[in-house]
DNA sequence: CGGTAGGGATAGGGTTCT
DNA sequence: TAGAACCCTATCCCTACC
């Protein structure tokens, strides 16, 4: 055709995540309906936003797909690869950090530091909300359960994302309505 | 990591050549897939084969990636680096020469001839023919408009490449199926 | 048939090696 | 230094499942 690659402008970009504030997730076809954005979304098609959504949330948390699939996951599946999750004391998540263990043996790799500073429980959190992709958002107990089922946690992982949605729900990095957790415009336009 | 560079066999890159011609340019992992060739391309993956047939097409189109970058493009993006394509009879492509003009102002380049032979309609022609990579090939007019985007056109552009693709397909250069055309294994081999 | 989710392939820019 | 080989990832395509 004319467009090998159609690379997405700014323009686009942020229309594409007003529509999903407006309508949520999953409501490609209606974004694209919506007269507020149709004009400049006018050569994307549904699946353009489905995947270029992908790509926004995705880059947002791990920087890539693939980086994310390497990230994510890995427990049962492949024990050489596996990640641990484990939080310290003193991080700028109110005291936590989030830290993956590179796995004991492994790579040929040229010697890193013991542990490289990898993801934070804030982080989780969005990513779990995004995966989650309830229409209005998860409650606190889903995302918990999804981080439960996708992470090795320790025992107080319970307080500890508790205590996270309030404070993002307070620093305005999360939307908290009737107990479901949302992720804010500002948060994946980029703040 | 583990490979330290492999380099191309000829065998390897007739596979390719073949491949591409059976089963078009963009088929990647449908040639691996080919038991015709998949015993040859045994080591190399789908992103092999695209980026070999990349190094194969540019080169011969303009020597090498970095030379086609340069030499390709400019109109829309930056006037200062603008190519004007304009045609002058008695050439060797049928009375037509592509000339490119340097930019009006510009430059603190040493004094250039005024006009320096460029590149020919044909060579933007097969240009074309590869970088819309429609599985079929393009027809005639995604070529025309491919050519009028990329480069500043004389108004009779139309009828030129309408004769020059009727010439090409004669000389064998192209091969024409169902308005489409395709660049025929002689000239991808090197003829 | 129309829509979405997800896996996977491709395109094209960038990087490394020789 | 250039060119071949290779890497990264945004975009696009395909298929399964409603």
């Amino acid at each position: 055709m004319g467009a090998p690659k159609q690379k997405w402008t700014p323009e686009e970009e942020t229309a594409l995540k007003a529509g999903v504030i407006k309508h949520g997730t999953g409501k490609w076809r209606t974004i694209l309906s919506d007269p507020e954005y149709n004009s400049v979304l006018k050569s994307r098609s549904n699946v353009d936003l489905k995947d270029k959504w992908r790509n926004i949330s995705v880059t947002a948390l791990w920087g890539s797909r693939k980086k994310a699939k390497l990230a994510l996951k890995g427990p049962s599946s492949s024990s050489s690869t596996a990640i641990t999750i484990v939080s310290l004391a003193n991080g700028d998540d109110g005291g936590q950090h989030i830290y993956a263990l590179p796995p004991p043996a492994a790579s040929s790799e040229p010697p890193r530091p013991f542990q490289v500073p990898f993801t934070s429980v804030d982080k989780i959190i969005i990513e779990a909300i995004t995966n989650l992709k309830k229409p209005f958002g998860p409650d606190g107990k889903s995302i918990l359960r999804y981080i439960e089922k996708n992470y090795k946690t320790q025992p107080d992982m319970k307080r500890l994302v508790t205590s996270r949605l309030k404070y993002l729900t307070n620093a305005g990095t999360l939307i908290k309505l009737k107990h479901r957790y949302r992720i804010s415009p500002s948060y994946m336009a980029g703040g």
